[in-house]
DNA sequence: TCACGTCAAGCAGAT
DNA sequence: ATCTGCTTGACGTGA
């Protein structure tokens, strides 16, 4: 079990998500924000290990306009070394990675150009992976996507097009539960379908489920990961207290945290902590889980 | 230097 | 019909 948090450190005066508006698009606009950012994450990698958090979720926003049309620029080819650079990092202290598209990336829409505009923009996360020439390990998840009132209609097309996808995509590509349409039962099924591993989400679930049993869901998710996927992610944060259903805690409840962790026993995983206040509430986990015969530190 | 309106993109649910 | 939330965070204009 590797302990992660995503995107972004507030600690580092640092962020691997500076970006500019369209308007402002050039070239030297893109080399110069895209270099901060890949400095950046070599600073919060760097970080991270000291601490023992050996996970961790690359922002998406690392090249701006990266799938724009805007955009025909050899960005990979520019940053080759530098992407190579931060790979070997990764890879020699044994990094898990993941990545996140946004909200607008849905597979299956049931609008042409979304759906083309979305597998362009996956393509772009499967290339920052593949530029860092890491293995089948780091994932990329995204959600199922729309409903549009046809639930099995809008699954069977996620299936077709999964299928579809280019294999780059597809090694990496994982489904996570979400809060209001597809719950983890549902990609369960799409999983079985299709092959697809199912990152469990753990506070969407408690927003929307079928009633389904904890050990049973890891158990099941746990079958989806292959040995070339690694072990499953899991993604965890808490409710804001006294707050609007979903609100993300501004940081970890030790209370529930300690019930899950102690849950989840028989099972091993990485942990992500979707956290407001970020590699505080991760290094707070880590000392939590330093014990756990699961948890896996740095390497010296 | 700072405040604050705005930003490529989708969808569901509330108002 | 229109607005809000989702990782809301960061840009960039105007004062």
């Amino acid at each position: 079990m590797k302990i992660g948090y995503p995107c972004i450190n507030r600690t580092l005066d640092c962020t691997s998500n500076r970006t500019f508006r369209l308007k402002s698009y050039s070239v030297e606009n893109l080399i110069e924000k895209v270099e901060n950012n890949l400095d950046c994450l070599e600073r919060i990698l760097r970080f991270n290990i000291e601490r023992d958090m050996l996970f961790f979720r690359i922002s998406s926003d690392l090249v701006p306009f990266a799938s724009h049309e805007v955009n025909d620029y050899d960005w990979g080819g520019h940053f080759r070394d530098k992407f190579k650079e931060l790979g070997d990092l990764i890879k020699e202290n044994d990094i898990r990675i993941s990545m996140h598209p946004d909200q607008f990336i849905v597979l299956n829409s049931n609008k042409e150009d979304v759906y083309h505009r979305s597998v362009d923009e996956l393509l772009y996360h499967a290339e920052v992976l593949d530029f860092l020439g890491l293995n089948n390990t780091a994932k990329i998840q995204l959600h199922v996507g729309g409903v549009y009132d046809a639930k099995e209609k809008s699954k069977k097309r996620f299936i077709d097009r999964y299928q579809d996808l280019d294999g780059a995509i597809k090694k990496r590509l994982v489904i996570e539960n979400d809060e209001k349409s597809y719950s983890v039962k549902d990609c369960l099924e799409i999983s079985e379908e299709s092959g697809v591993p199912v990152l469990f989400d753990y506070f969407h679930h408690s927003l929307k489920n079928d009633g389904e049993e904890f050990c049973w869901i890891l158990k099941k998710v746990e079958s989806t990961w292959k040995n070339r996927d690694g072990i499953p992610m899991v993604d965890y944060s808490s409710q804001m207290m006294d707050e609007r259903e979903g609100r993300h805690a501004e940081s970890i409840e030790k209370k529930d945290f300690n019930k899950f962790i102690e849950i989840s026993k028989p099972y091993d995983f990485d942990l992500m902590l979707e956290i407001k206040d970020k590699e505080k509430s991760a290094m707070k986990v880590v000392d939590l889980v330093s014990d756990d015969p699961r948890f896996i530190p740095a390497q010296i």
